[in-house]
DNA sequence: TAGTGACCGGATCAATGATCCGGCGGTCGA
DNA sequence: TCGACCGCCGGATCATTGATCCGGTCACTA
């Protein structure tokens, strides 16, 4: 009632400190987006709200509407600042089996350090420390001697496994803090077992009965992957220089 | 005015019909789903709403509450409901790998004749139609004479490929009635061009500069997958061959 | 005929994404 | 030195959405 209207220069109690007063910088878009890691990390993401971001931020939430256009832009720029801490492999790396290998495993490691990106992998990542990822990728592909009908496909090959063995594992593993995916994993064994008439090789040999490997399961794939990669290389190779010695022929 | 209150008897023309007058049958949880893949087939996933749903099938949006539990369920059955279109090679193809063949091209086309299913696949997916789906795989898996250290990596290799792939597919693909997909493919390879010297290979030989195709590069990465399952087979029956013969001896 | 249970929906609630519009305070030019 | 501009901030508010309460209708049965 005493109040003249919204932010009015009322009792000076109810006036939020002046900028220089503060102790927080004036909130960049970085900041925001870093705060919105952690808000991810720490509690998923079906609780990132604009709100609780802005929040933890000590702002309003309409505030972050002027760093940010929407909530999708938060989303997009948390996926790609977690992959700044894949570490691009250097020129001391042997063979770019080795530098692919790092490189992918560093990959997936950071998606299922943040299990809430498995989610978003569905929306275009055009981030540059993606891109960054992504040109050092084929870079080494082409240095190998990847030729172009198969170059497309390793690229893609590689990329979609890792993508989907983080999705998948991400849905089922269960971070050992958190008890919904312990319940959810559990369930799911309880439903197969009881349907396994149904599924008789799901149930004993599947996946759930007793959870393998992720890892070398992974690992496994993608040696699978390379050796064909490889494989392309040296037809590619050979096809080339067969050409060639039946044209100089 | 005139009402006494909600559902009051009152005038007759504003009462609805009564059940057995109606044309519709009484709103089964099949008719729901069914329903449902409809409006994400024509309208996408952020379209779907509770309300909107109710208003296709003709009913208010709480009814279809007496019927599932929340939304996710919607999502869960429809995502399952899809899967049933997969067909399930029967004893006549070939050898395991065209029946594995057939499997996963079934799968990716079922997942990129419904775009939003790509999203829908960090859920854990229970349903009967993958499950049966998952036990034909296993199950052709260990008739092939796939062992166990390579039984779960292929499964997950193949099963994490596809998902992976028909999720960098859909995310990428533009529909060609729409025009979202196409301006961000166009916005992408725009901004590919623009950062070009930041990206040299990737502005050369990288995917958005010429789409390539995707079906084959899809065939040659299976391919790559099938061949390394395969010499996974020789290599264990090889070793445990070895195993019993040392054993005999 | 009265009662039971499957099925349906208007009104409503809380949470959320997004916007309107006004306000502060530092800075820059006159 | 002063006043106008501009980058930055936020209270109030709106529309939408998922979900629930509670009462109503109807077919069927005893």
């Amino acid at each position: 009632m005493a109040g003249k209207g919204p932010g009015s220069a009322g009792d000076v109690w109810l006036r939020p400190p002046a900028r220089a007063a503060r102790e927080s910088p004036p909130l960049s878009r970085d900041r925001i987006v870093e705060e919105a890691v952690a808000l991810l990390d720490e509690e998923g993401a079906d609780r990132l709200t604009m709100r609780r971001l802005a929040e933890r931020l000590g702002t309003g939430s309409t505030t972050l509407y002027w760093h940010l256009k929407t909530k999708d832009d938060v989303l997009d720029l948390a996926l790609d600042a977690i992959f700044a801490a894949v570490e691009i492999p250097g020129d001391d790396v042997g063979d770019w089996r080795a530098a692919i290998t790092a490189l992918i495993t560093g990959w997936r490691a950071v998606l299922l350090d943040h299990p809430w990106s498995a989610a978003l992998l569905g929306r275009p990542m055009l981030g540059p420390n993606v891109l960054a990822r992504s040109e050092f990728l084929y870079a080494t592909l082409v240095g190998a001697g990847v030729a172009e009908p198969c170059l497309t496909a390793a690229a893609y090959g590689l990329s979609n496994y890792v993508i989907g063995s983080a999705l998948m594992q991400a849905t089922w593993t269960a971070r050992a803090e958190q008890a919904a995916g312990q319940a959810t994993a559990q369930a799911a064994r309880e439903h197969l077992r009881a349907t396994g008439d149904r599924y008789p090789v799901l149930a004993t040999h599947g996946p759930l009965v007793a959870d393998g490997d992720w890892d070398a399961s992974f690992t496994l794939g993608l040696r699978w992957l390379l050796d064909g990669i490889q494989a392309g290389i040296q037809a590619g190779t050979a096809a080339a220089g067969e050409a060639s010695a039946s044209r100089s022929r």
